[in-house]
DNA sequence: TTGTAAGCGTTATCAA
DNA sequence: TTGATAACGCTTACAA
């Protein structure tokens, strides 16, 4: 199978391997006839050109990498989607890795990058215990750029959402609509910056209005269940049932409301529910779900022009940190609770 | 930069670069002493392995390539899920792309993989126009597994699922249940080999029945709008509007049963839907949602295992071909007609 | 506009 | 159990 190379084709075109490369990366510097000529012979003789060899000429990889948690969840489909387009005219190939919410994957996931000297390296989050490998890759000219949360490191780049205030806006309306007692179902708290904020902002909403923490209203769950049956029975089986539920993620909501319904629950008569992502399918439900929009597609999409533009020196610029806006979209999945006092009804 | 090399690593520990790569490859070949030594340099030094100059000198990708129509379809996603799981142990680094239903990106995608020698390739389906660069990758050594269906070309590894046979089914019960006047909305025609054999079976299943193929009622979408609207508004626009409706996908089936809401049409009780792919959402929707369970993480779990496990000769053995089991899961989105005769109003 | 030649960092073969 | 050495196929100064 030994295959044709630069040195055959330049050999067969009675021009050296230079010219053969220049060809295919600098045509305007080749004379037309000699260009003409490379190019048969290429095509004569089937010419495959050899990217490893490329890359590995050049000490980079023209690869980029993406890692996110899952591709299961809609969201992260939705940002790969958007890095897809990003990457369009240039097509850079893309390594995909999932760290489905393992610290220890995500750092094998890095280690991959360093090794293949990727060009780049886009994060849907981190867990901070990897900080020290981000920062190795940074420090080996691989330019990493984190999506969907602002990390606290002032020197990575990031594409992010407010996940705080994002939260905040939700229970502001939920407050505003009469609720007091409210209950969150969020992601892995352990290895997820995201989640830390989000619950962040649940407790300091709460205190801003005077009420209590109560940690029984707060749930984590883990990555691939959909908790739904779990959670609606320990937050109905509480002394006090919560009003309205804010869920991490639409999928959440949606196992929540269906074991709720399964037990005669009205959805949002007897309790509210609000989403986070919103699903394409979320407006399609019933009740339709309100929600909180991420960009989640033009975060992927923004994270890697600014992969693709950082200069080879990128260290030494300032990082460019940009934070996009979430819209809190209100459909019929939340209304006013049966009193202002607490559980419209014992379980 | 200049990174530390098995050469320096060599000279540091006072042994050869071919004994610092046993040490990285097979240690049991190493004496003791030895490894720790080599070890203990690497650890000092910080070295870091260049896959991209292993993977040349081996003259083969330590990469797999996956080629999915777009991750944002969660059937899709979820076949990326089971690859990945395939994939844990020897997790070999995995290039995504996505062709969009768009064969010249397919064939931009198979060209790349070509040229990065890589380990294997999985592929979503493929366009037919594209058989011949499938063919020069298998001649390259380069294996490819095609999923979700089973190519006519009786050379391709598979494991898909039987297209056909699983809309006969679907449509089996609509006519059982007493329809008579289907439509059918599917994916891309041109693109897809999957859509034209679901096209078959729908006609196929007609004409056992004595019913004649009416074009009118089978509408054909892109692959990335959600078309309830106009397919709706063309179905109920006929003489004769359907009294059920096949969908190729969940997601097209949602946005049908939003519009024909919309319009006070009731599903199941007006019109029945049933959809294609079992969304993980499906069953909470309202109603739940009558639909062909695919076992989309499944194909991609032995798709890669297939691929992992193939000898270098594959090329001389017979293709190993499998076609995995849908399933028909009956929900509440269909029910008999109103009456055995056709439309249950005019629109 | 083209050619020469020196890498790039591993692996693999063969011999010791 | 280890070492020498020759690939692997491309890019890139630099020179012509």
């Amino acid at each position: 199978m030994s295959s044709i190379t630069v040195q055959k084709v330049a050999k067969l075109a009675g021009v050296s391997a230079a010219t053969v490369s220049r060809c295919l990366h600098s045509p305007h510097l080749v004379r037309e006839a000699t260009l003409q000529k490379v190019r048969q012979v290429m095509r004569e003789n089937n010419y495959i050109y050899n990217i490893m060899a490329a890359d590995f000429s050049r000490r980079r990889s023209s690869a980029v990498g993406v890692i996110i948690p899952t591709p299961a969840a809609s969201a992260f489909a939705q940002t790969l989607v958007g890095i897809q387009e990003a990457t369009f005219e240039r097509n850079a190939p893309l390594f995909v890795g999932s760290t489905h919410y393992r610290p220890e994957l995500e750092r094998g996931l890095l280690r991959q990058c360093l090794e293949h000297r990727l060009g780049g390296v886009l994060m849907a989050g981190f867990d901070p215990s990897n900080a020290d490998l981000v920062r190795e890759l940074q420090a080996n000219g691989i330019a990493c750029v984190i999506l969907w949360e602002k990390p606290d490191d002032p020197l990575l780049h990031c594409v992010g959402i407010d996940n705080y205030q994002s939260v905040r806006n939700a229970l502001d309306y939920l407050f505003s609509i009469g609720h007091r007692r409210i209950a969150a179902v969020l992601g892995p708290l352990e290895t997820s910056n995201r989640t830390r904020h989000r619950l962040q902002a649940y407790r300091d909403a709460l205190e801003s209005r005077g009420i209590p923490y109560d940690p029984e209203l707060v749930l984590f769950k883990g990555p691939f269940l959909l908790p739904g049956k779990e959670a609606v029975t320990r937050l109905l089986s509480l002394r006090e049932a919560p009003t309205a539920i804010f869920a991490g993620s639409d999928l959440t909501a949606v196992s929540i409301i269906s074991e709720l319904k399964g037990r005669g629950v009205r959805v949002p008569e007897d309790i509210s529910i609000c989403g986070f992502d919103d699903n394409e399918v979320s407006a399609y439900l019933t009740p339709p779900l309100t929600s909180v929009r991420v960009p989640s597609a033009k975060m992927g999409r923004l994270g890697m022009s600014f992969l693709l533009e950082l200069p080879a020196d990128f260290d030494r610029l300032p990082p460019r940190r940009l934070l996009l806006d979430t819209e809190f979209v209100i459909r019929r999945s939340c209304a006013p609770p049966v009193d202002g006092t607490g559980a419209p009804f014992q379980s």
